[in-house]
RNA sequence: GGAUCGGUAGCUCAAUGGCAGAGCAAGGAGCUCAUAACUCCUGGGUUACAGGUUCGAGUCCUGUCCGAUCCA
């Protein structure tokens, strides 16, 4: 490596467990971080990719109740199954944990200190229903009553079914309690805290005014326009629900922190977690005092889009703000060993948002409750996983929303993933196998068009290495595809097949030159294709693994017991140069990197 | 209602204001090592619509329509 190893934050966007994810937000926001931090570590950075289940809010409690089970159960039914399917997948977080752990709430809960002592956290007294049979406050979506504008009896606590109007939950008449049935209801007032964002309007416009070329047109002038409008005001940190991270101040024991605001403090709060378990330094990343260079990628779906480029960098601005240092309020944190750098640490914001659109399916978003969803561990079980990583990345909404339709799956597969790479790979590595002894045949000298395209498919480590560095991974399949129908292109016109009976040396210096450019094709794929990339190391003769290892395994902590995903790197060895095959490298016996699918079982699978 | 993004070949997408391109699909030819895969050739366009600026507009400006997200 001519440069030295850059510190490159992976933050992923952080998913309720409360149901299985659909491929849509596998396209959307956890596909494109890892084939990113594959190729970064490739590239020989410093890669922290981090990210978890979100378990607390409103998503969460419904589903419990729908189930009838306690929210901390969902959690840990879907947490699990995410992280298998992230698993099968090849997702490599160097850690993926959830937001319901010590650490999560001690982190958690120094920011909002912190916050508070810097006096970007405020009170304010609202009113809201309270429903005196349950002795609870009433989220919005647990009071209905007859529409204000409509009359309609149905509607819900901030929204009219039937008329559409959007309302405040007081201006409902008529108002019944969807936990105790109650007809009785009072308006109360409570005491919440709020995050002061109007003070943080200008500094964020300043920030998101200076070097921001690099990021997307959408999530650039969208937040522009947000922050131009200066309209930024406080944003309920708390709420009257007892599902959540505790609020750390005296008298509010009945309620929470809700959860936008400790949800993304877990880009935070994992790495942390991340340096406890591997003994790692996650300053590295975090401290911009400490690693200037360091750089946060943000991988979420452009709903998100608020929460990653005005509300969370407005949060660090807040935490790294010095007005609050050395007051009580700031000095009283208990942190564990790991998080306690975290007191003086002044925290880096976002390099880079890529926010995707979204993929839809068959014309309309994917919909639990409409029940058209494809479900990301359901299609693992069907298909390769690699054939879902090239698909979703062909169909990626990188500039705006794509369509799923099973169809175009079968046809990506097929006639492209398979007949271009797969095929490719196949007929080189097995004629090569079966004609030259099992090994790398010893070239002779090379000629123009040898030459010629070695030169090409080595430039790959530089074009394609451009796709990925700018994001840009439809771009980076593109490119990695018309390099592979250039080999494609050049056995045809060396004809091997021939030439070996008439020249063997011949056929040998062309056969070593496609295995060549394949050995380094498989590069360029791996970080999209990593599961058949590692698949044709092995047929190519290396021992020593491209790629480093997933493991899964509980951790326990004061709050019990949650799984955790990580990747371990150590053991990889795939680096992005163009190495030389070594002639005489004995293969493997190939097979197929790829399925055929059989459109009729597909497409008669999905149907019925 | 406000902010923003998008609308280009049948499909998926490219094109610093300078000859509208690629992959797939379709039609034809070659090849046979390969998963009937590969390679070559061909056809395919009112760049959503209407104006404007410019020697020149897919690109810049104005308006309209459609789709999407966020905020009210």
């Amino acid at each position: 490596m001519t440069s030295q190893a850059r510190k490159i934050l992976v933050c992923v966007a952080w998913p309720y467990a409360n149901g299985e994810k659909h491929i849509g937000q596998i396209a959307g926001a956890y596909l494109p971080p890892d084939i990113f931090a594959r190729y970064q570590r490739m590239a020989g950075n410093d890669v922290l990719m981090v990210s978890g289940s979100d378990t607390h809010g409103t998503p969460i409690t419904l589903q419990a109740e729908k189930e009838g089970i306690h929210a901390a159960e969902v959690v840990d039914k879907y947490h699990e199954m995410f992280v298998e399917g992230c698993e099968a997948m090849g997702l490599t977080f160097d850690l993926y944990t959830h937001t319901d752990t010590q650490n999560h709430w001690d982190i958690t809960q120094q920011v909002f200190r912190r916050h508070l002592a810097n006096k970007y956290i405020y009170t304010e007294v609202q009113k809201q229903w309270f429903d005196p049979e349950a002795g609870r406050f009433l989220a919005d979506r647990y009071v209905e009553g007859s529409c204000p504008f409509c009359g309609f009896a149905e509607a819900r606590g901030d929204q009219c079914d039937n008329c559409g109007r959007l309302y405040d939950a007081l201006e409902l008449t008529n108002t019944r309690s969807k936990l105790s049935g109650s007809t009785d209801l009072e308006v109360r007032e409570t005491e919440h805290f709020f995050l002061d964002l109007g003070a943080l309007n200008e500094p964020l416009l300043e920030w998101i005014g200076s070097e921001k070329e690099h990021w997307r047109n959408n999530v650039l002038n969208f937040t522009k326009g947000q922050l131009n409008l200066k309209e930024l005001r406080g944003r309920a940190i708390t709420r009257d629900i007892d599902w959540g991270v505790d609020i750390p101040v005296e008298g509010y024991e009945n309620k929470c922190i809700y959860v936008w605001y400790d949800a993304v403090q877990g880009y935070l709060s994992a790495a942390i977690e991340w340096a406890e378990l591997s003994g790692g330094q996650w300053q590295d990343w975090w401290d911009r005092d400490r690693s200037p260079d360091a750089r946060h990628y943000y991988f979420i779906g452009k709903d998100n889009i608020p929460f990653h480029t005005q509300i969370w960098p407005g949060m660090i601005m807040a935490y790294n703000d010095e007005t609050g240092t050395g007051s009580e309020e700031a000095d009283i944190f208990e942190l564990s060993e790991s998080a306690a750098p975290l007191k003086t640490a002044r925290l880096h914001l976002p390099y880079d948002v890529p926010a995707n659109e979204y993929l839809n399916l068959g014309g309309s978003q994917f919909s639990t409750s409409r029940g058209n969803v494809i479900g990301f561990n359901t299609v693992l079980a069907q298909f390769q996983a690699d054939a879902w990583r090239y698909t979703l990345t062909a169909m990626a909404p990188e500039s705006a929303d794509t369509e799923f339709t099973w169809p175009e799956f079968v046809e990506l597969v097929n006639n492209e993933l398979v007949a271009n790479w797969g095929n490719l790979v196949n007929r080189a590595v097995g004629f090569a196998f079966r004609r030259f002894d099992g090994a790398v045949p010893q070239p002779g000298p090379f000629d123009e068009t040898d030459e010629a395209l070695l030169e090409e498919i080595r430039g790959g480590f530089e074009s394609v290495a451009a796709q990925y560095e700018a994001v840009k991974l439809k771009g980076a399949l593109h490119e990695a595809r018309r390099l592979s129908q250039r080999v494609n292109q050049y056995l045809n016109e060396k004809e091997p097949w021939q030439t070996v009976k008439t020249d063997p040396q011949a056929a040998a210096t062309s056969v070593y030159t496609a295995l060549q450019a394949i050995d380094w094709l498989k590069l360029l794929w791996a970080p999209i294709l990593p599961h058949s990339s590692e698949r044709l190391h092995q047929y190519l003769g290396y021992t020593e693994p491209l790629f480093g290892q997933l493991e899964t395994a509980p951790v326990d902590d004061a709050r019990g017991s949650h799984v955790v995903l990580r990747y371990d790197h150590s053991g990889a060895s795939g680096v992005w140069q163009a190495q030389k095959l070594p002639a005489g490298q004995l293969l493997r016996k190939p097979a197929p990197l790829f399925v055929k699918l059989d459109p009729d079982v597909v497409l008669g699978e999905v149907d019925g």
